[in-house]
DNA sequence: CATTAATAGTGAATGCGTTCACAAGAGTTT
DNA sequence: AAACTCTTGTGAACGCATTCACTATTAATG
């Protein structure tokens, strides 16, 4: 393997990879091809041993991949193997939704924490977790929790986002539909469920 | 302009020019420069235009787009313009929040049936809508509603899936983590909350 | 009415991601 | 141990998407 940039669509599907060596391990398969891989998950075999291939070789020729150590790797290109704790804020329809999410385990995600700045809610306890005011955000940083899930309302978001950026947030998953604005050092990945929608119409023919 | 075939990308992206066009008009904007979107949407208006242009020139040179102009010709491209009914089933955490969830309203997109499998469910109403048994689900038929949002459990979702595509479904924005395989005459598009989740660590260095 | 400024539209160049074609191992069979 | 089968790994070719560099058109200004 020679020094690649990697393209951004290989970091896109590399959970996909890890969901499907999970998967499969629970089903049994102690080792996978690249071939059963891709017929899981509905892609071509080559762009997943290219996919790999940025990231160094860690199958074998003529047998396949060890599932239990192609886990690992991508775990751990994935950083899924160090820090995974999260917290989340903005607990509203879609924010108690996700907190009973029970798709992030497969990646031992875990939500440690929830706030909302509605004093209704605040002290109440929803999941195991209780709910704590957005003033006291700052209660996460001796934890080090460096990501977040921002379900707010819209004309919130930024405001609650430079909160969290102030508090050593690094990570965010925003479903809010705006842009929020964030320093260089920190990555945003956006899921707007009414723009996934909105083509639907389009596709029908 | 001549034929050409439309990226995905651009498709993609055409809901965002849309949804900038209508806040923006609201804002009170009867004239927007590619310019003004691009930088309402945080890209760069190059984009904006050559997008614009694979399906012929809706701006005026020197001038810009006429606001409320824009907003037609794009509704009409992802024909937001015509038939925008959905169904939802599966009414769990997930599936009420987007009952609730009020993203939607500015595609003009609604929906206007409820189905779950639990008769614990069944007959409550949710956000003014009767949730009915998946049994009736060939209820919709009539009212020749195309797409369905499906947020079932991941152990139900082809079940459910080849009873959507049995009663005229064309269109499915799946919320469940796993495939789902339909006919080609039927489009889905795929929200995987947990697999966006879990490429965050990966970009915090 | 000529000049300047603003802005859309677009062919061509560039860059990025996928797919192809094949070499390099590893196990299996004869 | 040779031949065969299976499967990974990868440079090169290809194709699709973005960006560049420019033209065309309109409005405003002197």
């Amino acid at each position: 393997m020679r020094y690649h940039k990697i393209p951004d669509e290989t970091v896109k599907r590399l959970p996909r990879y890890l969901r499907a060596a999970v998967l499969l391990q629970r089903g049994g398969k102690k080792k996978l091809s690249s071939n059963e891989i891709a017929e899981f998950i509905g892609l071509n075999s080559t762009q997943i041993r290219k996919d790999f291939s940025y990231f160094g070789s860690f199958g074998t020729r003529g047998v396949g991949y060890d599932t239990q150590k192609l886990i690992k790797q991508i775990s751990k290109i994935l950083k899924l193997d160090g820090q995974r704790d999260a917290i989340l804020i903005g607990v509203g329809n879609l924010g108690s939704a996700i907190l009973a999410y029970e798709g992030f385990s497969i990646y031992g995600l875990l939500i440690k924490a929830v706030f909302d700045n509605n004093s209704k809610k605040t002290g109440k306890k929803l999941n195991g977790l209780v709910i704590e005011d957005i003033a006291k955000l700052k209660s996460i940083r001796p934890k080090k929790i460096k990501m977040a899930i921002l379900t707010v309302p819209s004309d919130q978001a930024q405001h609650v986002t430079d909160k969290l950026v102030d508090n050593n947030i690094r990570g965010i998953l925003n479903f809010t539909s705006c842009r929020i604005e964030v320093p260089r050092k920190v990555k945003v990945v956006s899921i707007d469920i009414a723009l996934d929608m909105a083509r639907l119409p389009y596709y029908m023919q």
